[in-house]
RNA sequence: GGAGGGUUAGCGUAAUUGGUAACGCACCGGUCUUGAAAACCGGCGCCUUCGGGCUUGGGGGUUCGAGUCCCCCACCCUCCGCCA
């Protein structure tokens, strides 16, 4: 959400970054809603005001067994004009509320213009694409091959969008996992946090997934319970209406978890293998930070994600993406696109992102600094998707015999095999 | 699922059976001190157009006025049942 000092004071400033992102906003009924609940609101505390000191002489005069029933009578009527009053302010408050809900956060200036994703800006690049001396295969062939993948028994369970792991297959989910959050309490700094996967459509709401996502999340049916999307949702709210002490932050977490999203309006894009799934597996990272370092906090996180595509060997390249891809609580997103041989392209396999105060406001969450408080930033990447970093795996390491070697670094958290071949 | 108890500022506790939230601890600032402690003074929830308004888990209701009375909901604790 952004802030409401913004539209009243410099609504150019939304509206130029709102014909960056192209979007649709009427901000001149936002603009009128909220003056006419200011005079409202004005009134109302008014007459608050009177009805405070003249019930405390009602209280002076009953004291003193003398007679108030003037003033009671007076104060009737103001009573119901105070209701009349506040109902009229909420209601503006909603629909205020409502509106704000729908205006992005406005890009920053660092970010590239455009209209979708042909205008993302490739930042940097790392490693080397592999060059093989045969056919590379795309995962589903490779796992299938091996006896470690089996889709079909997915759908047989579950339907489509599934995926289901054997043996050597399983273990390596599970290994990328540890290793991950190895890594990032190890050596980065993060606090490893295991939250509910499913939380409160309240939780839901703190992070912006609802109104706006609700037709990508499920919805569990007896009670307002929600399959956590991804983590970011339990994480962002964590702190929901809190007042943290500037001391604390920056604040950095990571959580494995899995994600659920229905993929509405996804129908026939990659329908083919794990790359997108109804539940996939990730660990995500997550700071909340003062506005001054947010930015080189952002910086810093897409550096740890990196990290783990530098261990595993596999070739990514950073793209910044620009205001037309852009997420709707994001002011800067970097997206790193691992590099896949079977579909001879980079595909998203993270993505992180500077929200600055836009959920933190949505949220309620602030820290003290000096004597008033003032709304966190908050970032959150993937460090990584899991099932993505399994098809890389498989593709870029895949061998002509049809076995997959093991990086180097993960071979710990696999018993210390070093290659996958055939199970039966 | 059943029965009972609870929720007041960071923590712990008050508030005349309706009169407009008090106190202690902790914390911050000041005085004093070589420094610190103690003591004393002030601050110690949020918003504000600086007039004031709001705040007792959340939402309604009754009332001139609700922490207090009524209704709904959430969460926590104890016991029983069930269960990994």
């Amino acid at each position: 959400m952004i802030d409401i000092k913004l539209l009243r004071d410099e609504p150019d400033r939304i509206r130029e970054a709102m014909a960056r992102r192209n979007a649709q906003v009427d901000l001149e009924s936002l603009i009128a809603l909220d003056q006419s609940r200011r005079e409202l609101l004005h009134e109302s505390e008014q007459l608050r005001a009177e009805q405070n000191r003249v019930s405390e002489a009602i209280a002076a005069k009953k004291r003193a067994r003398e007679n108030a029933d003037e003033e009671v009578d007076a104060m009737r009527a103001v009573r119901d004009r105070i209701k009349d009053l506040e109902e009229a302010v909420r209601d503006l408050d909603q629909k205020l509320r409502q509106g704000l809900l729908m205006i992005p956060n406005l890009p920053d200036a660092s970010v590239p213009d455009g209209a979708d994703e042909s205008c993302n800006a490739v930042v940097r690049t790392w490693g080397e694409i592999p060059e093989f001396s045969f056919e590379p295969a795309d995962h589903v062939d490779v796992g299938t091959r091996l006896g470690i993948l089996d889709l079909e028994c997915a759908a047989k369970l579950s339907g489509a969008r599934f995926s289901l792991q054997k043996g050597a297959g399983a273990r390596l989910e599970r290994a990328l996992i540890s290793f991950f959050l190895d890594l990032h309490t190890g050596e980065h700094g993060y606090t490893e946090i295991l939250p509910p996967f499913l939380i409160s459509g309240e939780t839901m709401e703190g992070s912006g997934q609802l109104p706006k996502f609700a037709e990508e999340a499920f919805k569990v049916e007896k009670r307002d319970l929600w399959l956590a999307p991804t983590a970011e949702v339990p994480l962002t709210n964590m702190h929901r209406d809190e007042i943290l002490p500037a001391d604390r932050l920056p604040l950095y977490y990571t959580a494995y978890t899995p994600c659920f999203r229905s993929e509405a309006g996804s129908h026939g894009k990659d329908t083919r293998g794990m790359l997108r799934q109804h539940q996939f597996n990730k660990v995500e990272l997550y700071k909340f930070t003062t506005p001054e370092t947010s930015w080189d906090e952002l910086e810093k996180l897409t550096a740890n994600a990196e990290r783990v595509l530098q261990l595993l060997g596999l070739p990514y390249r950073v793209v910044a993406l620009c205001t037309g891809d852009l997420g709707f609580g994001a002011a800067k997103t970097y997206d790193l696109e691992v590099w896949l041989p079977g579909q001879n392209r980079y595909r998203e396999i993270s993505s992180c992102s500077n929200c600055t105060d836009f959920q933190a406001r949505r949220a309620g969450i602030r820290y003290r600094k000096d004597k008033k408080p003032e709304y966190v930033h908050t970032l959150n990447g993937s460090g990584l998707a899991v099932g993505r970093t399994v098809v890389a795996i498989l593709e870029n390491y895949q061998q002509e015999d049809g076995s997959v070697v093991i990086p180097e670094a993960l071979r710990p958290y696999m018993g210390g095999l070093d290659r996958i071949t055939r199970q039966t």
